[in-house]
DNA sequence: TGACATGGCATGTATATACATGTTTCACTC
DNA sequence: GAGTGAAACATGTATATACATGCCATGTCA
């Protein structure tokens, strides 16, 4: 007689199911500590393999915590910050079936760029950086004003692209592998530029997401993305516990 | 001669260094084939067992694609979409060294609430749900507006919290496990009530957050955050590709 | 009483072996 | 030539075994 269900998955992944349901009934609580892995090699009739692979894989997903020599716990309640998920508007727009376009206003080599700059991508003197500002249409209406600073060092031939057909970003991840990424999302009224780009009132609200992007320690691009506050709204949906297959 | 590194690193980490070296290097491109599991054995001289602990993981970290009785590849980039994270307000101020204050608005239970409502939980029918109104201060200046309404079939006793202490999203994680998350970020003036409980002039800029939750299948919570433009920002800094330990 | 050695027990890694399962290829048969 | 079946080969799972490593409690010796 064995506490693991009896469906058709692998053993490994039943143990896993065994000590999930543990936990959420409550029968280990928070910080509690299991049965070592020979305990349940003995009660559940398994190796010690498949009972550490399941162990393992619990605590890579963030349900337990395992102190080597002490014993295996009922890991505290993730982080609860909840994720969201930004997609660039090119695929966006075109899952609304909408109709995307996009103007370049400016490609540019920057030769000595504004302070601002400079210190975004924490350069120690002044360099030379790539500048592109891009309007983005959706069915002809304004709807992004995408503006992008990049470090020519780690993404050369950036002034290159087709910018009207191309997802920059995606462009971006192609070329150099971006190891982390830093989003401020803000809500601010409209400046007479952007007004007149976005074919806006001035002053109305605009919502604008800074990012910026490290390739290693280098910041490789700091961008700008300025929406109209009545035309669009940035939006996500997401599975928090993801169980991998 | 192995290609593996001599780092004291465990055998199956450096068969993982050494394939994402040849898929950095481009050595092996996207979408190509990798050496099968047995012709690793036999260039690194390590057992089936490690190699393959070391492919399994790194598919599940995204890095590869394995088809069972195919064989390996390179995962083509990872979605083009980047993460961000939110947390909430309360630990956002204690983490900034603020002093943070909550003053409760509302709290009630709604026997029959507005259409909107009723259609945003997915309803049938017009059922009964608890209803909070939270402002919270930092440094004695209003920053967030937080309105939820909560599914009591779900989260029962929901009105019985001290709201001004605990954290909500940490009580409802508690309570219920949730399945799944939608947020939708959008710019809007301020109303008449806004404007008075956040102490802004009205039609200044909002940066307003919806979320919903999900338990399974049924909607747990529909919140509403309402932010002063001026003082506050939604930011986060992710790293992608992040390696478990 | 304090310092230190040691044994017990927990998790962590590595291997050999076996069989299961899915895919492709290729030769054989009809 | 079409269909079929078996072999070859790929990944997936499960076990037994061995040893490494880290932590802690116990007991002994000074």
């Amino acid at each position: 007689m064995s506490a693991l269900s009896d469906s058709a998955s692998p053993l490994y992944e039943k143990v896993k199911d065994f000590v999930l349901a543990n936990i959420g009934s409550g029968k280990w609580a928070q910080n509690a500590r299991l049965p070592s892995e020979n305990d349940l090699v003995n009660s559940l009739g398994v190796s010690r393999m498949t009972v550490h692979r399941a162990l393992r894989e619990l605590t890579s997903e963030g349900h337990l915590r395992r102190v080597q020599g002490v014993g295996t716990f009922v890991a505290p309640p993730k982080a609860q910050s909840t994720l969201i998920e930004v997609s660039n508007i090119i695929n966006e727009i075109r899952d609304r079936g909408g109709k995307h376009r996009a103007g370049v206003i400016l490609l540019e080599r920057v030769e000595h760029p504004a302070t601002a700059i400079v210190r975004a991508f924490e350069f120690d003197q002044t360099k030379p950086v790539d500048h592109s500002l891009v309007v983005h249409f959706e069915n002809d209406i304004p709807v992004q004003l995408e503006e992008r600073y990049v470090n020519p060092a780690l993404v050369p031939h950036y002034l290159d692209q087709d910018f009207t057909s191309i997802a920059t970003l995606e462009y971006l991840q192609r070329c150099t592998p971006l190891t982390e990424v830093e989003h401020l999302i803000s809500a601010v009224p409209a400046g007479p530029e952007q007004a007149r780009l976005l074919q806006m009132p001035e002053r109305d609200s605009c919502l604008v997401l800074h990012r910026k992007t490290w390739t290693g320690a280098t910041v490789a691009t700091v961008n700008t993305f300025t929406h109209v506050g009545s035309r669009y709204s940035l939006g996500s949906r997401y599975r928090p516990t993801h169980k991998p297959a």
